[in-house]
RNA sequence: GUGGCUGUAGCUCAACUGGUUAGAGCACCGGUCUGUGGCACCGGGGGUUGCGGGUUCAAGUCCCGUCAGUCACCCCA
């Protein structure tokens, strides 16, 4: 209506909002900190050619770029991976390997926003280089499910979709297609679930692949198991090669306990055209948003951008899907806004120096507290304690006989303080009350 | 960039086929309650109906444009 709103699909975050953002970047970093992964960042704004160099021609019409006052081509970052392979290549012999770095950066892209997808998100980055093993891709992949049982989203809730590049290429060459049909190939698998039938086999004929192939192309991306396609491609060297690793990492998936999330889907390709073995995307197990994570191995790609030859593997998990999904089944019903531990009601005869110094004994003590600020009276404190929702309530009382001593009442439904009553008004030793906050927030 | 749908207070919505100063609940602010009170009662602020233009005696209601939101396409880091 009236005043300024945000650009286009940039958000404001207001209390509540805020802290559910901060409640999906806390398992972000409490997983990767479980993990033993350690956090970095670079700059939000990079020089453009960073990203037109290695990017496809696509990507760059969707960048949120411009000249800034030195005449300098620049781009706000629409992905984090460039930034990382400068980093770790300029840093690249000095660096223990793997490298196991993760980043929760905001990306921006300059395109029409809607459902999933806006201009500006914050991304989990996580990525693993010097480890040419599955074992490094079954890590990756249990970091990113481990995410979400931290959020509280289980088998039930979601799906990992997983396939490997070197799989499918091996399939392709097994149906006869040629080295320059695989491209058209990938994009019309990648669609395969979307398209219809009629429409794939148009792409891939006119690509001239024959129908037959085509065919038995559609058919076999329909596959499920790792037995399925050994039945099929038994004879083929290549093909039997990746089904036997990616039998591998299934096993260790069950080692990790995420076995039963798990799914082979050769459909995932993944739009970039650097990925170069296993990929995965998370979906909800319902199928009514789009990706909530994806990623696989791009073993090539440090050395196209950073010039240092390092496998590589890494994903992203944006904050908007996973925000929706998480909303959608109910695990963000509690995360507000915080609100005062301790809020203190004066009488109208104590100095607000009073009010003051008390205040910061309960501080000290690491609570967080608050007051009125201006004149107010006791039923207008009780009335404001209670719409700030504050845990606790203390009273000061002006009465000289009450000297060290302090009102005090446990309002809201959480756990109560040890040493202190659970319910009533009472009168407590002010340095008890202290030392009940002390204790709870380990500074005794 | 293309197309569909939508656009009334901070939020959720109302206003017969166009017809007087656009209403309600919640939220917010203030007051009463000398007080266990997230209560009750009273009162208040807040909208040139997204914006601009047109049709009409009269437009929140109809038409056009525009902006924004939303969904889909494109694309997906």
């Amino acid at each position: 209506m009236k005043g300024a709103l945000p650009l286009p699909g940039f958000r404001d975050f207001y209390p509540d909002d805020l802290a559910r953002r901060a409640h999906i970047a806390r398992a972000w970093r409490a997983v990767a900190r479980r993990f033993a992964f350690v956090e970095y960042d670079g700059p939000p704004l990079e020089p453009l050619e960073l990203y037109t160099q290695k990017s496809g021609e696509e990507i760059v019409t969707q960048l949120y770029a411009f000249t800034d006052k030195g005449a300098r081509e620049v781009s706000l970052r629409p992905e984090m991976t460039p930034t990382f392979a400068r980093m770790v290549a300029a840093k690249a012999n000095a660096l223990r390997k793997p490298v196991r770095w993760f980043s929760l950066p905001q990306l921006f892209r300059y395109e029409r926003a809607q459902k999933g997808r806006l201009r500006e998100h914050f991304q989990l980055n996580v990525d693993i280089v010097g480890e040419t093993s599955e074992r490094a891709d079954a890590e990756l992949l249990a970091v990113a499910l481990e995410i979400c049982a931290e959020l509280e989203l289980g088998a039930a809730d979601i799906r990992a979709r997983v396939s490997d590049r070197r799989l499918l290429s091996a399939i392709l060459n097994a149906l006869g297609l040629t080295d320059a049909q695989h491209g058209v190939a990938y994009a019309v698998i990648d669609k395969v679930e979307r398209a219809s039938r009629e429409s794939s086999m148009a792409k891939l004929t006119e690509a001239g692949v024959t129908a037959e192939a085509a065919e038995a192309l559609l058919a076999t991306v329909g596959a499920t198991t790792v037995e399925a396609l050994r039945a099929r491609f038994g004879a083929h060297v290549a093909v039997v090669e990746a089904l036997d690793r990616l039998e591998r990492y299934l096993g260790l998936m069950d080692a990790y306990g995420y076995r039963d999330w798990v799914v082979l889907d050769l459909t995932i390709v993944r739009g970039l055209a650097y990925y170069t073995g296993i990929v995965f995307e998370l979906f909800d197990a319902q199928g009514e948003f789009r990706a909530v994570a994806g990623g696989g191995r791009y073993d090539n790609l440090l050395q196209a951008l950073g010039g240092v030859d390092l496998p590589a593997l890494g994903f992203g998990m944006g904050d908007v899907v996973l925000g929706e999904l998480l909303a959608a089944r109910g695990k963000l019903d509690g995360v507000k806004a915080a609100t005062p531990e301790v809020w203190l009601i004066a009488e109208e005869r104590v100095s607000p120096a009073e009010v003051i110094r008390v205040g910061q004994a309960l501080r000290a003590a690491g609570a967080a507290v608050e007051y009125a600020i201006g004149d107010a009276t006791m039923n207008k404190q009780r009335k404001v304690s209670h719409t700030a929702e504050s845990e606790h309530v203390c009273f000061l009382s002006g009465d000289p006989a009450m000297e060290g001593m302090i009102g005090y009442k446990r309002v809201a439904a959480r756990a109560p303080l040890r040493g202190l009553p659970e319910q009533g008004e009472h009168v407590l030793e002010l340095e008890a009350v202290l030392q009940a906050f002390r204790r709870a927030h380990g500074r005794d």
